[in-house]
DNA sequence: ATAACTCCCACCAATTAACTGGGAATAAGA
DNA sequence: TCTTATTCCCAGTTAATTGGTGGGAGTTAT
C-alpha cells in the first residue's frame, strides 16, 4: 500500500512552489529545501510539466510554477501523474485494468473497489492549497475520521 | 498503493478454507483451484499459520484449517501479516513507522493518516465471512460508496 | 512400507524504485 | 557575444522487492 518517493517529493515540490507563487523557482532550490537528488526532483518536475500541473521556464532566472491555483490541484492528479496507478488491485484499476479469471465469483473485488474508493475519496478531495496550511489543527479530524 | 499477490492467494486460501471448514484442505487442493504455485502457497499458508490464522496437519489426509470463524478473521489482520506494511508511507505506520526530519511542519503527513484511516477503515471492517457471500449483492453498495 | 502431507530453508529471476550522468537547447545579463 | 543559470531530454545504474523454484526432512494414515 506504499507511495513512492515520486509522488512525496512531487507533494512537496507543489506545496513550496504554492508557497512561492510569485516568482518562478529553479529545482535545485526545491531540491535543497526538502533534500531531495536535483536531478532525480528534474524528472520528477518534468513529468508534472507535462500533465500540465505546473510550467517551467528555462534559462537564467528561470524555474518552474504552478499553472493553476493550489486549491484546483488536488492530491489524486498528482499522484496518478507520478505513481501510475492508485488502485489497490488491477481488476479495480481504472488506470491499467487487469482481467481476472476468478471475476465472477471473487468476493475480493468487492473488497479492493471499496478500498480503492475509500483512498480515492481521501486524495481527491484534499488539495495542495490544503496541504500548505500547517497541521497542527487538523489532528482533530484525523481522529474524527478514524473512528468513523 | 498495490495489494500483493501475497495477501491475495492468502485471502483466496482462507475463503476456501472457510468454506471447506469441515475437513483439513491440503495446499495442493487450493493451489490447483485458484490456479496459485504450489510451493509459493505454502511459504503464504505457513506465515498464516505463524500468525496463528490457520493451523496445519501434517501426514496423510492432513491439511489447513482455519482456527477461528471465518468472521472473525478480519481482512486487515491478514494483509498485515503477509505484506507487512498497510499504511502509504512510513511516517504515519505502526508497522515501521519512519522518523521523517520534516515532520514538525509537514502538511503530509495529514494526509497519510487520512488516507491510511480509510484503507483500515474498509479492511478492518471485512471479515473473509463477508469475502464468501456471492458479490452480486453488493454491486449497489460498490456504486453507492465511489459515487459518494 | 508407502504415499500424501506439512514444514523448513536456501536460492533465483524479473521487475520496480530510486537514483546518477552527460549533455543539448534556451534565455538573461555583463 | 560570451558566460552562466536554468530547463529539457534520454540513457544507464544500483539496490530492493516481488514472485517465485527446488530440494529435502519430518510426520502420519492406510
Amino acid at each position: 500500500m506504499n507511495v513512492s518517493t515520486k509522488s512525496e517529493y512531487g507533494l512537496r515540490a507543489l506545496i513550496y512552489l504554492a508557497s512561492n507563487s510569485h516568482e518562478a523557482v529553479p529545482a535545485r532550490e526545491i531540491a535543497e529545501k526538502w533534500s531531495v537528488p536535483v536531478k532525480y526532483l528534474e524528472q520528477i518536475l518534468k513529468t508534472l510539466k507535462d500533465a500540465g500541473i505546473i510550467t517551467g521556464q528555462v534559462g537564467v532566472g528561470g524555474g518552474y510554477r504552478l499553472t493553476r491555483a493550489a486549491s484546483l490541484i488536488n492530491v489524486g492528479e498528482v499522484i496518478r501523474v507520478l505513481d501510475g496507478r492508485l488502485a489497490p488491485m488491477g481488476c479495480v484499476s481504472s488506470y491499467d485494468y487487469e482481467e481476472c479469471e476468478f471475476e465472477p465469483t471473487c468476493g475480493l473485488k468487492t473488497l479492493w473497489t471499496r478500498t480503492r474508493a475509500a483512498i480515492v475519496g481521501v486524495i481527491d478531495q484534499t488539495s495542495i492549497a490544503d496541504l500548505c496550511t500547517p497541521p497542527r489543527q487538523s489532528v482533530v479530524s484525523i481522529k474524527s475520521v478514524s473512528r468513523r
